[in-house]
DNA sequence: TCTGGGGTCCTAGGACCC
DNA sequence: TCTGGGGTCCTAGGACCC
């Protein structure tokens, strides 16, 4: 039995805004000699993480390799990505929707969706002209542009927003729903996915309208919940709700990474790990979070994945409360025979830190002076940088990250180097021992 | 988009309890 | 001891998003 949706009862009006090619369109608004030109971020990665309009218009899409792009737009200037600029263009483009409706919902680095319904008597005009007004505050102010959709539900809010890009403004009032979705492929459609296309495929439902059009019956009994959402949002019956509160919480906290060329290297792997584990504590304890379970995964060279999740005895976001763990959970899913080439861990089952219940068996004062421990660890980093300090076990990634290229150090001759007195210092690593 | 990194939510099936 | 009905909790895994 589906248990029925809520569906708001009165007719909404979602704005969905999009910016166009955002990362490309920041390092243009903060250098204006690049405008006109094709510029291209994610130097740090070898694939192109954005390209400006400039650059799409020369064949450069996303995910293509830089070498690709020498060759195809051999001017293009590639920049590495600065997320911290273009969070507080984020944060800005979001400010100026603020200014229209306290009903925003910011739902990506560069996309947001706000509540319009009612606002057209206090803005004395459509919600067209809202609209247009919020897209030129933001290039006025920010010097970027946005493409804006806006229709009954935030899936046909999406739609709209895509519907013609860059600079667009696209409304979808109720009675030309079907004039829009008649060309949209299935997949196209937010939250179904390749394999849910494939299987509505089967049924004759290959565009959007099809889907719209789909019998209620066939919608109820073979469809799972999020389906019977997008349905209903897509016949215009608003049942995605704009959600205001920024993020804050979180219900896991993951970190991977992947590395080149893969290793089989036990040592190696678990250092990756290991930093992994730190990064993502570091996260959980900036949120005041600590996780029930732990995660240990990795990623083999054909891209399968294993991993296992770890029940914790007391919840936590110590690496040092952890490693254990982290240890017990690699054991299990390391095969020495196995090329991997990424490792990753997650923490879940996160709750606030000061809910945690701490039973008679825990050591109330080792758990104290762990937690000043690492709140000297925190403001370390955050004075002298990410990595000032960290535990010993994360360390053959670091000497990985020195040599790779300049020597060509293999993992194993990595964790070798280790074990020199002087290897630190050769290095120029800081390092704090840490007794706990 | 043959493959980067970070997330969310849903469902099915098993364990366990009354 | 067997049988049946029903609930809850947990976990693995799938699907999707930017």
């Amino acid at each position: 039995m589906s248990r029925p949706l809520t569906i708001s009862s009165w007719p909404r009006a979602i704005l969905h805004m999009d910016a166009d090619a955002f990362f490309a369109s920041c390092e243009q608004a903060i250098h204006p000699e690049l405008k006109g030109r094709p510029v291209i971020t994610g130097k740090e990665r070898g694939i192109v993480s954005a390209a400006s309009y400039e650059a799409k218009a020369r064949g450069v899409s996303r995910g293509v390799s830089l070498s690709e792009v020498k060759k195809i737009c051999p001017d293009a200037v590639i920049l590495p990505s600065d997320y911290e600029t273009y969070s507080l263009f984020s944060v800005r483009m979001f400010e100026i929707l603020g200014r229209f409706t306290p009903d925003v919902e910011e739902y990506s680095i560069d996309e947001a969706f706000a509540d319009l319904t009612g606002l057209r008597r206090s803005f004395h005009g459509p919600y067209g002209m809202i609209a247009q007004r919020i897209q030129e505050t933001i290039h006025s102010e920010l010097g970027i542009t946005v493409s804006v959709g806006v229709s009954l539900s935030k899936v046909l809010a999406k739609v709209a927003s895509k519907y013609n890009k860059p600079r667009g403004l696209t409304l979808i009032p109720g009675r030309d729903i079907h004039i829009y979705l008649e060309k949209i492929p299935i997949e196209k459609v937010w939250g179904v996915g390749p394999n849910t296309a494939a299987f509505l495929r089967k049924f004759g439902i290959g565009t959007a309208l099809d889907f719209a059009k789909a019998d209620e019956r066939f919608v109820e009994d073979r469809l799972s919940k999020p389906y019977r959402e997008i349905w209903h949002e897509l016949n215009g019956r608003s049942v995605y709700p704009v959600v205001k509160e920024s993020k804050s919480d979180y219900q896991s906290i993951s970190k991977a990474r992947t590395f080149t060329p893969p290793s089989r290297d036990a040592a190696f792997i678990f250092a990756q790990l290991s930093r992994n584990l730190e990064n993502a504590c570091i996260k959980a304890r900036r949120y005041k979070l600590a996780a029930e379970r732990l995660v240990v995964f990795l990623r083999m060279q054909d891209f399968r994945n294993t991993g296992m999740e770890i029940k914790l005895s007391c919840p936590s976001a110590y690496p040092a409360q952890l490693f254990q763990a982290l240890k017990e959970g690699f054991g299990h899913v390391f095969r020495p025979d196995c090329l991997y080439r990424q490792t990753g861990v997650v923490l879940s089952g996160l709750m606030p830190e000061r809910k945690i219940q701490y039973t008679l068996f825990d050591d109330a004062a080792r758990i104290e002076k762990m937690s000043r421990v690492y709140e000297v660890i925190d403001s370390l980093s955050q004075r002298y940088g990410k990595y000032a300090v960290h535990h010993a076990a994360s360390l053959p990634t670091k000497l990985q990250a020195r040599h790779e290229g300049e020597r060509g150090d293999t993992p194993t001759r990595v964790s070798k180097l280790l074990k020199g007195e002087n290897a630190r210092q050769r290095l120029g690593l800081p390092m704090l021992h840490i007794k706990i």
